[in-house]
This record gives C-alpha cells, structure tokens and sequence, in this order.
DNA sequence: GCGGTTTTGTTCACGACTAGAGCATAAACT
DNA sequence: AGTTTATGCTCTAGTCGTGAACAAAACCGC
C-alpha cells in the first residue's frame, strides 16, 4: 500500500492498483470504468492491461451490455492465472475451496473430523498437497482460518478443544517433504473471527465502512475491530480476542485461563449450558442450533450478554456497524430487542444519541472462507506478490504447451459477492 | 501516506518522504545518511534539498563531526519555514505552544481556568489569534487537546465538567471574525489520550512498535491502542474511550451516562473517593497528587483496578507494550507488583506466557501537546499540506523583504525527543 | 441501409522523473 | 604535500504517464 519512489515502481504500482480494482469488483467493471476510476490516461491502461494479460494475470473479454460508442472489454481472471486455496477449519469440520481472481469460489472438498490437530489437520494436509500438485504454479498461497487465537508463525490454541499451540503450518506440510510438486509455501494462518470480517469488509456488510466492528457467533465468541479495510490485529498474530473480556456478567473461569470471559456467556456453548445440556469439545451443534430455534429464555439470556458486551465495545471502539455472523444474525432476529434493552444502561450518553448500526453478515457461515481467501490475495496484490508471479512465469514457459484444459468439478461455484 | 501514480505526483511523493524523515529524526540525520535511509540516488537528493530550501522548508547547517571526506550537511528546520501552534487544555489550565520542524517546542503561554467552555476556550483563542497574526504565514496549523470524547468536527464531552456537546472550533474563533489577520483555518481538535499516544509513538517508548496499548491517567482514565504508528479511531472522533468500557469492579453510574466505567475506578477522581476526599469537577490537583504520595492503600486500590482493565485490554488486542502516562507511571511505580497481581487472573493463559512490558511514558505530561503538534504535522507533510504551502508562498513574495527578525521569548525551550 | 455520432482502444511525441556515472570538492590520513 | 575517502553536483540515459491524433466498432436518425 505504500507508494513508489522510482518510475519503475510506478509501473509496478499500478499494476497492482488495476489487479485490486479487478478484484475488489468481482471482475465486473468494464476497462473504460477502471481507466476512470483509477484516475489513468487510456493509453496508459492500454499497457497496463496489455502488459497483465501477457503475464497470464488477466484476461479480457467482451462487454455484455453497452449503450454506445466502441464496446469496450471486462478485464477477469485468467484461465491460467493465480488461484488461491481457502480452508475454513471449524471444530467439527473443515472446508477447502478454490478462488479465482475476482473472488470466485469453487467448492473442493467438505470433510468433518474428530477435533484432535492430527485427525483434523493431516487429511487437510494431504488434500491440500494434491490440490496444489493438480494446479501447479497456479497456486499463489493457502488461507487456513481457525476457531481460536493464532501467534505468528502459525501456532493456534483453542482451549475448548485442547489444542495447545498447535503448530499448523507444520502439521499441514507434514508429508510434503518428499513431494516432487511446487513447494507449499507458508499458509496464511489466521483467525475465524479475523477473517469473516475482513470478507465482510470487503464484499459484505463493512464494505466502505470506516470503522465496523465484527463478532462472530460459534462455539465460542470472537470479536473484531476492522478499520479502513483492515482487522485490527494484535502484536503476535490476527489477535480478534474480545471474547475473551469480561464484559458482561459471568465471573467464572474460562477454558482459555482467564476469569469472567464474555466470550463464555454468548456462544453456542452458554445456549446449551442455559438450556442444561451438556455442553464444551467442539460437540453438540445440532443441539445448539435447536435450542436456538426453540428455547426462548436460552436465547433470550444469551442475547442480553451479547448486548451487554456490544455496548462496552461501542463506547470504546465507536463504530458506525456491528455485523454479526455465525449464530449472531438469528439470535439477533430472536431476540433483537432483549439485546438492544440489556445493552443500552451500558452506553455512553453520547453514544446512546447516534448508536451504530447492528446487522447480520451478508456472507452467513462462508465469511471465514472467503475472508481466508482476500487474505491471501491480499499477500498477492502486492508489487512483490507480482513480481514473484513474473518469476515463476519464465518467458521460455511460454512455449511448452504443457497445460491440460483444468476441468474440475463445481459442487458449489456460488460467485462471492 | 499513498502511493504516486504519475511522474509528477512522485517528485511530490519524494519531497513528503524527506521532509517526514528530518521532522521524524528531529533533524539530527545528516543529508548522507537521509540519501541512504531514503534509497535515493545522490543526485536525486540533491535536487531534493535545493527545491525545499527553494521552498523556505529546509535549511541546510554544516553537521557538527565528521569521520573522513567531503562533510555533509544536516537539513533542519527553515527560520521563516513551517510552524505549528499545539495546545493542551487539561481541567484547569491549559499550555499553548509553538513548533517547528523536527519538533522543537516553545512553550508560549500557560493559563489556568474556571473549567467552563467560555473560561477555557475565548482567552485560549485570543491567544492564538495574536500568535498567527505574529507568525503569519508560517502558521500551517493549530492542534488542541482535550480531555474528553471528540466528535467529529470537534465536539466535546467532558461529563464531569459538565461540557456537552462544546463547539471548540466555534469558540476558538469567536473573535476572529472581524480580524484582518490570516484566516484561522480548522483546528486539530482531538482526545488528550490519543495525542499522548501519538506522541508516545512518535518520540517515546512505542516507537517503531506496530501495536501498543497506551493508558493515559488524569482525573479520569483514558486509553487508546496504537497500531503502525496512528491511532485507532473511531467512526465518529479520534476514539480513545477504553475508560468507558466495564472491565473493573465498579458497576456505579458514571458521569458519561453508561455503568461501571474502568475508568471511574482508576483515575485521580478514583484516588480521592478510596481517601474520603470531595472529587469531580476538575477540582483537586494538589489532594490527588498527596494522595498518590501519602496513601498507600489508596494507591493500592486504585492499581489493582488499573490491572484488571489493563489483563482484559492485553486479551483482546496483544500489545507489545503498554505505556502510562499523567499519574500512571507514579502509579505504577508505587503499587506495580500489585497491579499485575491483580491482573493475572484474568490474563489468558496464551498472554500470561509473554505479557507485554508496561512502562512509564517517555514524555511525562508533555505528551498531549507533543501528539497535537505531531498531529498538525502529519496533516502538513503531506502532497496536499505542501501544495497548499506552496501556494501561499508565491515567488514574488521572495521579492518583498518585509520580514522582521522573530525574536520571541522562549520561557522553555526543550527540545523534545 | 447509409452516413453521422459517440465512445473506446491504440499509437506516438513530449515532458517529468530517477538512476547512475563521471567529475569536482573538501576534509582527514600518511 | 600527496593520498584517501566520502560527499555534492552535473549530465546522460532510460522509464513512465499524459494527452492528442487517429482508428475501430457499435448505435442513432433518416
């Protein structure tokens, strides 16, 4: 995001800026809008373009619709071009998808697993290492989005589950090392909570939204700050722990090692705890989700402590939006105003005058995928991420027709937008 | 801070990235070491430096010690170039001073006050008035902070002095209506925590931290997270209002409107309720300051309070450090192994293992005034702020030697770093 | 169905910028 | 006094974006 000193950056620069635009409009706007919205001479975007297509990052093709005047073309990915790998990996599951510049998303593989790191996380691996095999160079990274606080460099507790720093990124590259295919790379390791915000920030509820703040319902409580486009990460990691503050009522110890944690008081968790279930390991969605839907008072409790806590944080953090994924949007539609009503002794007189709003995700359960997805893209979009690509992508390559037409199947091939 | 996508915005670019990096260093770095620092060729540099000394930003002096070859010069401030007005307006007094490049203050002029908007802000901008009519040109802006929530546009709260909603710009330029001096143009007008913080980022003990926690301790208790060098704002001012969130013991009404504010646990309105003493209203300097000597158990109290909210804060956004500023650094001095003992329980387990130092600000009380007058600055060295400088400096004003020699009295003239 | 209109893509001369090399300069070292 | 070393200055070369002129490809009205 930082600007260009010499005039060959400025190339670089914005080259990177057309990719972005690219991107961020799912491959919609047409050439001539970009040239204008980017502020670039159209002889400019002539190079600009002609220069992506011949590195096989773009690839143009014909308006559908236009009034007048010479048709003009809509820049998309390429067929050959960068492709992402995304893996949401919840407590009882993991879901691995394929994106295309643009944010189109193909479905792979849907797998549950037993919530121990090896029995999650080795079958992840080896899918993983085939998938990468089958698109070769293609592949310019792997989001990997996780229910729990992960440390830089990949290490991810998640207490309720007994995961203690576990080391994922090794773990997923665990039988690679006597692999012939493209190295794996380090996958971007991040936070459930961390990502689905920044997937509704920018093709969700917070997009050009300043200052939102995102919470994400499951099993647990996360909760994160996104400003100017960005989640607000803490030192070691992609941080999004307000869950873990004592914000609303409960003093009791939380599995993460601290007293009174919010967190404990608002996700799937406390529904089946106030509905006398049993409750903790990463079991019982079915459960929880029928309490969701019938048990009124469980609900009922369960959203004043979300209301509770989103006032703390509205005081603090004063944003324009709360959305809300996971569980959040149907406790919201249940129970919207037990949570408003339990919330409001709490906030400010002068934040009480102009409250944010408070939404459901526009994304539902697939904001940690997607979100896995931009985050890599993110390292893509970069004038090192292209310059890596143009490594990679040697001129002679471009004479070896190498390449099998890439059919692959489209369980799901929703566009993400 | 963006990039450049044309040739010429880069000149301008390059220009901001110099000038940034003698304001940054305090105009210790000589021009060598800035060529290198800066990746720029020689040349480049050079034509650099002649076209903002052209420009009355930059004055070249020979460096003071040298190893071997050719000395270099070291860039410093202009005597006729860029001067920010900073002002610090706490409860009772407030401290008005001038600036220039690389962050030399003058302290001008301190005065106490009744605590009403009209007592503060009409002498505060008389005084203002006559220091840009003195000034003239070089004045490229006014930064003001205050000890309470700022709404955009400069609104202000400070419930315990009973100001709501006070126009500071407004008030600030009440008599500047009918002067034939330059036109005040809109102050800085921001939270007294956040300033401290930016200071602290800038010139103290969070430099070159991406993410720092920074406690500001006054009458009341304000908090903002630092990250990459800004603070994190909210959607409607410069945010700061961690002393409003619930995150200690207390759930008595707080003067804001909300229920048990942090804050009204630990600030020095805090101090003398734990001694039995009258608080609020902005009364009470001198018994807060003997109290924080004298009374132990009060301190105690009060640090005890001050680590519970500081273990929640460290959950949720992982700072590296945690700064202190107004009375915290006394504070935590006196009663520091009992404000970490009483933050330790609700630490996660994951923070518990490396905590994130805390430490006293570098800057003591000055820290506000030095984040309004960095504040000034950043608006100012940008391609816009030089433009504008540009543009009120003609060439034919070169011609017109109607400068007096500014010989001001300089009653504290520290040198800030 | 045909020429005029409108919008877009392409090409090229031009100005602005930085890099880098060569030269001049000014001090410290021998 | 001559050498060494680091820096400042000047000039050429290469790259970039701009903007104007021109070509292309659709629509519009008659």
């Amino acid at each position: 995001m930082n600007g260009a000193t010499t005039s060959g950056e400025l190339r670089a620069h914005n080259r990177v800026r057309l990719l972005r635009a690219v991107h961020d409009c799912g491959a919609t706007r047409t050439r001539s809008q970009l040239t204008r919205d980017l502020r670039l001479a159209r002889g400019t975007a002539s190079v600009l373009v002609a220069g992506l297509a011949e590195d096989e990052l773009l690839h143009e093709e014909p308006a559908r619709e236009h009034v007048r005047g010479r048709p003009t073309q809509v820049p998309g990915p390429h067929p050959y071009g960068p492709v992402a790998l995304a893996v949401d990996v919840r407590e009882d599951a993991w879901e691995l998808a394929e994106c295309e510049l643009g944010g189109r998303v193909t479905v792979l593989e849907v797998r549950p697993h037993d919530g121990t790191p090896e029995g999650a996380l080795r079958p992840l691996g080896e899918a993983l290492a085939a998938h990468r095999d089958r698109l070769g160079h293609r592949v310019i990274g792997t989001g990997v989005a996780l229910a729990g606080p992960v440390r830089h460099g990949g290490l991810v507790d998640i207490a309720h589950l007994n995961w203690h720093g576990v080391d994922v990124p090794a773990l997923l590259a665990a039988d690679d090392r006597d692999e012939a295919g493209p190295p794996a790379g380090t996958p971007v390791v991040g936070n459930d909570t961390a990502f689905a915000a920044v997937a509704e920030a920018r093709r969700g509820r917070l997009r050009d939204v300043r200052v939102g703040l995102h919470l994400h319902v499951d099993f647990d409580l996360g909760g994160v700050l996104m400003v100017d486009g960005r989640p607000v990460a803490g030192a070691g990691g992609v941080g999004a722990e307000f869950g873990h503050m004592p914000l609303a009522e409960s003093r009791r110890p939380c599995a993460c090692g601290a007293l009174g944690c919010w967190g404990a008081d608002v996700g799937a968790n406390a529904l089946l705890r106030h509905a006398g279930l049993a409750h903790g390991g990463g079991r019982g969605r079915e459960q929880a989700e029928h309490v969701l839907a019938n048990d009124a008072a469980a609900v009922e409790a369960t959203a004043r402590m979300l209301g509770r806590g989103i006032a703390a944080l509205v005081n603090a953090h004063d944003p324009e939006v709360v959305t809300l994924s996971g569980h959040g949007p149907e406790l919201f539609e249940r129970a919207g105003a037990a949570l408003l009503a339990a919330g409001e002794p709490y906030l400010m007189a002068i934040r009480r005058e102009r409250p944010p709003r408070i939404e459901g995700s526009a994304l539902g359960w697939r904001g940690a995928l997607l979100g896995a997805m931009e985050s890599v893209f993110d390292a893509f979009l970069t004038v090192e991420g292209l310059e890596l690509w143009r490594d990679n992508h040697p001129d002679q390559a471009r004479d070896t027709p190498d390449r099998q037409s890439v059919t692959h199947s489209t369980p799901d091939g929703d566009r993400a937008l």
